[in-house]
DNA sequence: CGCGACGTTGATTTGCCTCAACGATTGTGG
DNA sequence: CCACAATCGTTGAGGCAAATCAACGTCGCG
């Protein structure tokens, strides 16, 4: 039942009968997205959103001196896509592609806006992570404004001890916006405090 | 009848029958609120958002070091809270106040949350406008970590031409994350190119 | 009128970037 | 299974965008 996760995480915020179930079950398509592999092009139109079974996805635009900046790491129980091509059918600016192999549960913006007018715990599960989402990042937003690297990186690695030991530093420079070196440079005067 | 700008406001993204609208116009309270008065103070519980009728809000917070960093700019049809504390009923780290005197509509997270449980086309028009304010808190965002100052500028520029003659130049400096002084110069710089 | 916020401009400082060189680690083809 | 390339993390020298600090003119408002 390679559902459950996402059905569960559903259930946690609201409830569902074993029919309302069902036709959730029946739009989702299971998919391995294997390292390095994308789920998502930037200028292709975003069909799908993806749910997070097992593994890590990234989300991140390439700026026009071809720098990445990475808006979004998805780890298990997380929703991911470019919600900007999502939503308005418009070309994606965002990439998404695995940072290991991974599976997911990948639902259509169609399938979506068609449960979501039958179901209406289904609505509700939606504007709740959606609120969410947008909460996150407004924090993040002014976290940026307001406070330097370094306390970017310690509120990181206070955010998502998992992930430190786990993702290359390079991509933790690019989630909090600075470049990999200058992350190496206060990670060594980190250290040499303690 | 005070909650037509905001009735018409949903009725673009879905439709109300006369019954629901009824009800609608039952939780809102309408208010006035003076240049320079508050309507969320950072601390408090937002137990509500505000929907802008006439005039401009902004919320903002204020960092360690005193400095304010503007969030969000509410003028005529927009939404304005602490999404924080609205949603988690934890205190607030966003200020709300009054740019010049305006009018706005009440509504409380408790009456949100009622109403959308009965009316559907509600909880709808609620999910797909904080899925339009994640897109852009989310291009923001990625634009802070890929832009200058003076990029930045320009965009706002295209993006709020309304707001730009009417804002003291100190807000657009907060609101894209620069400081008062270096706004003019990038303008010094402008206009001397014109 | 006079005070206090606002915008401007200049001198100096600083946080972070750029570029370059170097080991360490990973991974890949033979 | 090894050799070699590619990628990653570290370190240092120098540069630049934006902040800081300070002085000054202007304007709206009590």
């Amino acid at each position: 039942m390679p559902a459950g996760k996402l059905l569960s995480h559903i259930k946690n915020l609201t409830l569902l009968s074993a029919d309302e179930e069902k036709q959730i079950e029946d739009v989702l398509e299971k998919k391995t997205i294997r390292k390095r592999q994308f789920l998502l092009h930037e200028h292709q139109i975003a069909k799908v959103a993806a749910f997070v079974i097992s593994g890590c996805l990234r989300s991140y635009s390439i700026d026009r001196n071809g720098f990445e900046h990475i808006l979004q790491f998805a780890p298990e129980n997380w929703w991911v896509t470019d919600m900007y091509s999502f939503i308005s059918g418009k070309e994606s600016y965002l990439n998404v592609d695995a940072l290991v192999d991974t599976e997911v549960l990948i639902l259509s913006r169609e399938d979506q806006q068609h449960l979501c007018g039958k179901i209406s715990q289904l609505e509700h599960y939606f504007r709740v992570i959606t609120e969410k989402a947008l909460v996150s990042t407004q924090q993040r937003l002014m976290d940026n404004l307001s406070t330097t690297a370094r306390q970017r990186y310690e509120k990181f690695c206070g955010t998502y001890p998992g992930l430190i030991n786990t993702l290359p530093q390079k991509l933790i420079a690019s989630y909090i916006g600075i470049t990999p070196e200058f992350l190496s440079k206060i990670r060594g005067e980190f250290l040499r405090e303690n």
